[in-house]
DNA sequence: CGCGCCGTTGATATTATTCAAGACCAGTGG
DNA sequence: CCACTGGTCTTGAATAATATCAACGGCGCG
């Protein structure tokens, strides 16, 4: 499962790529106020930048890790979007995370060393491999990098524990009024739309992170259409009503 | 919300212990293995438990922290059990977290600086106040710890995760049997039974941690039992039927 | 052009929820 | 001691939500 010359897990086909181009840099990657480098002074972003040896790029549906490989590296999405899927024993896959520019994907290894879920690229992406045991190192040295790295952390558990508060306790339409806020959010932090944006996965995907089946995805974005609240033509979609979707999906 | 004397949030009621039992040392303590002392040598231990200034006590239905607290600690159970549960702008609650002995609370405030979900005890509880700052700046100088400390997060992580998995997959009878299994796991890594325990929730609180109504917890555990699975009496469970069980829950 | 994947929509089936009634149990005060 | 109370748990019947099955249209791509 190595690639030739790497330590470090991914899937056979990723293509690592020595870094050759400035705008790979940290400090002036666009991303960098979502990720890692947040806070960092720029002699602290040059270590950092020092310790990332390789972006990885990845083709739409490969895949930057797989359930059970060994854990050494975290990876920030620099460009593009991806998704995480947890396996059940009987082959049931249930999305657990829809990752855009500035995330950090891995993190699930740290405690056992070996993955726990598969990051997949649902479009061409591009990723900063970042090897653990030097981060650790050098986050011994910096403590704002030690410390963004445990926002980063604690971001990663807090999206979770709302999509659990979505799984468990939200009927279907608030679930996807709720999915297309967040989006929204996400995207106009990052400096894009937050009222027109295309979605990078199938109905299938959406259901799979949403608990819910393609069909009902689709009949939901049907509806949400007749109500005036979006405009959708297949993945790309237009909020038109923000506030009755806010209401939708329990935010007052 | 303060306690006198305290910088650290907690619940007006709970009551502050300073140390002055020997049990309450790390090196002592019967979590040692699965809390932050883990790999850490006699040595390190000491520089870890001196920035443990309080344990916190708390009374059944009492909380650690509340929504939006100030975040300054994590917390470590050493007694008893602690529900997480997410609070939605419309008044439902979602049980995020289940936690036993040597489970660290806390790490949701990480980013934000707030406390994004509200930490309720189950039982009496008796938990180890750790302050996040000094924790950082020992972790800075004990690669171990700082390593623990990440495993700790990992661990969280995927627990999230494969209840991310339940919540969106499985079908009530497979929430419940994985749940039972989980629990089961838990207690004996904790050197308990793995076969008889007793639930610290009651059926609406299950119900509100795998997504289902307490009517449909309590007919699942009738059918069980009907089907020789387990044998319930009330929050006494008793784990009849273990390979059924695990084929239920979707572990081959 | 034809094939495969994706998305939509309708009819039906299944699952879990809701509503309702009553049993059980521990704690409390008369 | 006993009746009372509030919280918890169980069970049944009706209902609502979502899944399943099925058919078909569209789109992109070799």
């Amino acid at each position: 499962m190595a690639i030739p010359g790497s330590s470090h897990a991914a899937s056979p086909s990723a293509r690592i790529v020595s870094i050759d181009d400035l705008r790979a840099h940290c400090s002036s990657c666009s991303m960098r106020e979502l990720c890692l480098p947040f806070g960092l002074g720029s002699g602290e972003i040059e270590q950092l930048f020092a310790i990332i040896g390789s972006r990885v790029k990845l083709r739409k549906g490969e895949a930057l890790f797989r359930n059970g490989a060994a854990f050494s590296a975290l990876f920030a999405i620099r460009l593009g979007s991806m998704k995480t899927t947890m396996l059940s024993d009987d082959g049931r896959e249930q999305i657990a995370g829809y990752h855009m520019p500035g995330d950090i994907l891995g993190l699930d290894g740290i405690s056992s060393g070996r993955h726990e879920c598969e990051a997949i690229a649902l479009e061409d992406t591009e990723t900063c491999l970042i090897p653990f045991e030097r981060l650790e190192e050098v986050a011994r040295e910096i403590p704002a990098l030690q410390h963004s790295l445990h926002r980063v952390v604690g971001r990663e558990i807090g999206q979770d524990h709302r999509q659990l508060l979505l799984l468990g306790s939200m009927r279907a339409e608030e679930r996807l009024a709720a999915f297309l806020l967040s989006l929204s959010e996400r995207y106009r932090r990052r400096g894009y739309s937050s009222t027109e944006f295309v979605l990078r996965m199938t109905r299938e995907e959406i259901g799979s992170f949403l608990g819910l089946k393609l069909e009902t995805v689709s009949r939901l974005f049907s509806r949400f259409q007749e109500e005036g609240l979006v405009q959708v033509q297949g993945r790309a979609v237009k909020i038109v009503d923000l506030p009755t979707l806010k209401k939708l999906a329990g935010v007052h």
